[in-house]
DNA sequence: AATGATCATGTAAACGATTACATATTAATC
DNA sequence: GATTAATATGTAATCGTTTACATGATCATT
C-alpha cells in the first residue's frame, strides 16, 4: 500500500505539499505540481479513506438502512436516494437489514463511529426511546415507515387517506362486502390504512365486519392464505383491499384456485404500484406512492441536516395516485 | 463525540487499559475492568471506527457491487452472501452501479482506499484489463457474471449447458419452432446461452432460423416488444426461451394481447427462477439458479482471498435445475 | 533474601491523512 | 534599498485507535 509519504519522497517534496496537490489548493508552483502528480501516477497512489475521514471527521457517505432489498417497492426509492447524493458528491451504501434488530443496529453502531455522516431509515425496528436517543446524536431521517413522536424528520405520504381513497374506489363500484388484508406489524402505516379502511366504510353506512379485516406478513403466501379463508367464509366478500401488492398478487391467485374471476366474482385492490403490479394479469388496482421522490425527498432533508442548513425536524407528506387497473375495473 | 481518552479521563486510567477493556485482554484487574466498563456506559462510548480500522489495516467490511437492486434475482444471492459474512464477522455494504461504469469505479475506488477489506463483484462493467490491474492489488470475487481470463475467482453456473437443457424441454414437448429472446450486452451468460440454444436445435437436427432469435435488455419492455416481432413473423414460433423471467412475463403478456394462449399456442420458458416466476398466472417454466448458494460461495472465496487461505485461484460452478410449470406444460 | 515469573498498567509510537503555523523566497510598493 | 505582501513549501500537531515496550507490583521459588 503505497501512502502519502512514498509519493512525497518519490517527487522529493513534504507530504504537506502531496496533499495540496490532491485536494486542488491553489498555492501550489506548476513545476511542483508537475512532479507530485507523476509520482502520483507512477506509484498509483490513492488517498486512504480511513485516514481522511479521521482527520476530518466527515466522510461524505450515507447509509441507508432497508429491510428487504428483495421488496421491489424500496427499488425505486433508493434511486432517488441515490441520485440526490450523487448531485451532492455523497455515496450511499445500502444495508440489508432483514428486519432483524441486531443487523440494523450493528448497522448503526457503524453511524455512530463515524463511518458515515448519516442515515436514512426505511422501516426501523428500533423503539422511540432508542430512535429518541440516536437523534441526539446523529444524523437520520425516516423514509416512508417512521415512528410518531420522535424527533427526527421524516417524509411518507398520508396513508389513511389513501386507503381511504382506496377503500371508497371498490365501494363506489358497488362493492358493500369489502373484506381488508392488513399486515400484523409495529408499523404505523398498518395502522392508518386500517384506519383509513373502516372510515371509508362508515362513511358509506356500511357496517365493519371483524370477519373481514385479517392480517399478513406482505408476502405472496400470506395474502394467498387469508383469501382463502375470507372466501371460505358463508357470506365471502366481493372485494377486498390489500395493504401491498404482492399480497393482492397472492390474494388473485388464491381467487382463480377457486375458479372465481378478477374482477367480476372479486374486485382486488392493492398498494405501493410496484412494477410487477402492471406486468400481472390482471394488471393491479393499487395506490402509488411517489417512490422516486420519497427517496430524493429524504436524501434532500437528511443533507440539510449533516450540512447544518436546518435545525428544525420538518416533516413532509407527498402526494400518492389510486391507479385503477383491471383487478377491479373491466377494461382497464 | 466521547473519545477514548474521555474514557479514560473519567475511569481514571491510561487509553491503553481502556483499549484493552474494548477488546477484552485478559490482563486487565476486575477492579478496573468495572470501573472503565462504568465509564464506558456512563458516557455511551462507541470506538470510532475509522481510527481503529487505520491502526488495524482491517476493515472486516466487504462491498458488493450489483448493477440493480431492482432485478429480484440478486436478492437471494445477497442473502447468501450476508450470511457467510455475518457467521465470520463481515459486514457487508451494497453498492448499486445501475450498471454505471463511472458509478462502479466510484465504488472500487473505496475498495483501493481501503474502506473495504475485498469485494463481489456481480456484473461488473469494467474491462478484463481493468479487472487484472485490480487484481493485483485487491481481494475481489466475480459471482454469476464473469470476465474470461481475468486472473479472478468466479462463481457461476454453466450457462450454456444449462441453455441446453431448457431448449431441449422446449424439442421434447414437440416443438420444432421454437425462438430465442437474448441479450445484447457484453456478458458472457448471454453468450453461452444462445450458444446452448443453438447446441440443442443443432443436436435435434433443428435448422437455426436468424429470424426467430432477436436480443432485449432483460427488462419486461423488451420481452413484450420482441415476442409481439415473434408473433408477427408469417410462419409465428410456436415456443420461446428467454434469458431471463421478467422477459419471459413480458412474452407471456404480448402472446396474451394476440388472444395467444399459454402454453397451448405458445410455450415459454424463462431462466432465473426469481420469486414472480411461481407467483405469475400462468407459473413459469425457468431454470433455477441457486441464488443463495452462488452468494454463500462467493462470500466464503472472497473470505479465503482476504485472509490469505488460498492463492490460487479457484473456480466454482454450481448446479442449476430446469423446473417445468405452466408456461410450456399444462397442469403443472 | 535474592531471583525470576506473572500480572496490571502506563508511555509513546504508529496507522495515513489534513492543516495551522512557521519559514523562506520572490515580487511589489514607496 | 527597505518594507511589506504574496507565494511556495516545510514542520509538526492532530484525528482516535491499537500495541510494542517499559515499569512497577505481587508472589512463588530457591
Amino acid at each position: 500500500m503505497t501512502t502519502i509519504s512514498d509519493v512525497a519522497a518519490a517527487a522529493g517534496v513534504s507530504v504537506a505539499t502531496v496533499s495540496r496537490v490532491i485536494n486542488g489548493n491553489a498555492n501550489v508552483s506548476p513545476e511542483t505540481l508537475a512532479k507530485v502528480t507523476k509520482a502520483i501516477q507512477d506509484l498509483n497512489y490513492r488517498p486512504n479513506l480511513l485516514g481522511r475521514d479521521l482527520r476530518r471527521t466527515k466522510s461524505e457517505r450515507v447509509l441507508v438502512l432497508l429491510p428487504n432489498i428483495s421488496n421491489p417497492f424500496y427499488s425505486e426509492i433508493v434511486k432517488g436516494i441515490e441520485d440526490v447524493a450523487n448531485r451532492n458528491g455523497y455515496s450511499i451504501m445500502l444495508c440489508n437489514t432483514d428486519s432483524d434488530i441486531k443487523r440494523e443496529k450493528k448497522y448503526v453502531k457503524m453511524l455512530k463511529t463515524r463511518l458515515a455522516d448519516g442515515a436514512i431509515l426505511m422501516a426501523s425496528e428500533m423503539s422511540c426511546e432508542e430512535l429518541t436517543e440516536l437523534s441526539k446524536e446523529l444524523s437520520i431521517v425516516q423514509c416512508c415507515e417512521y415512528k410518531e413522536g420522535v424527533p427526527l424528520p421524516h417524509v411518507s405520504i398520508e396513508n389513511e387517506k389513501a386507503a381511504y381513497k382506496a377503500t371508497n374506489h371498490l365501494i363506489s363500484l358497488g362493492h358493500r362486502k369489502i373484506a381488508f388484508i392488513g399486515a400484523d406489524n409495529q408499523f404505523l402505516s398498518s395502522n392508518l390504512r386500517e384506519t383509513g379502511y373502516k372510515r371509508a366504510l362508515s362513511d358509506a353506512g356500511i357496517e365493519i365486519k371483524p370477519a373481514y379485516i385479517c392480517y399478513g406478513n406482505y408476502s405472496y403466501k400470506s395474502g394467498f392464505r387469508n383469501m382463502k379463508r375470507l372466501l371460505d367464509l358463508p357470506d365471502r366478500p366481493t372485494a377486498v383491499f390489500c395493504v401491498s401488492d404482492v399480497m393482492a398478487i397472492g390474494a388473485i391467485r388464491s381467487a382463480m384456485e377457486e375458479n372465481l374471476k378478477v374482477p367480476d366474482d372479486l374486485a382486488v385492490c392493492g398498494f405501493d404500484n410496484i412494477h410487477f403490479s402492471w406486468m400481472f394479469n390482471p394488471s393491479i388496482t393499487t395506490i402509488s406512492q411517489p417512490m422516486y421522490d420519497l427517496g430524493c425527498t429524504a436524501m434532500e432533508a437528511l443533507i440539510n441536516i449533516i450540512e447544518g442548513k436546518s435545525s428544525e425536524i420538518v416533516n413532509y407528506f407527498l402526494e400518492y395516485e389510486l391507479i385503477v387497473r383491471s383487478s377491479t375495473l373491466k377494461g382497464y
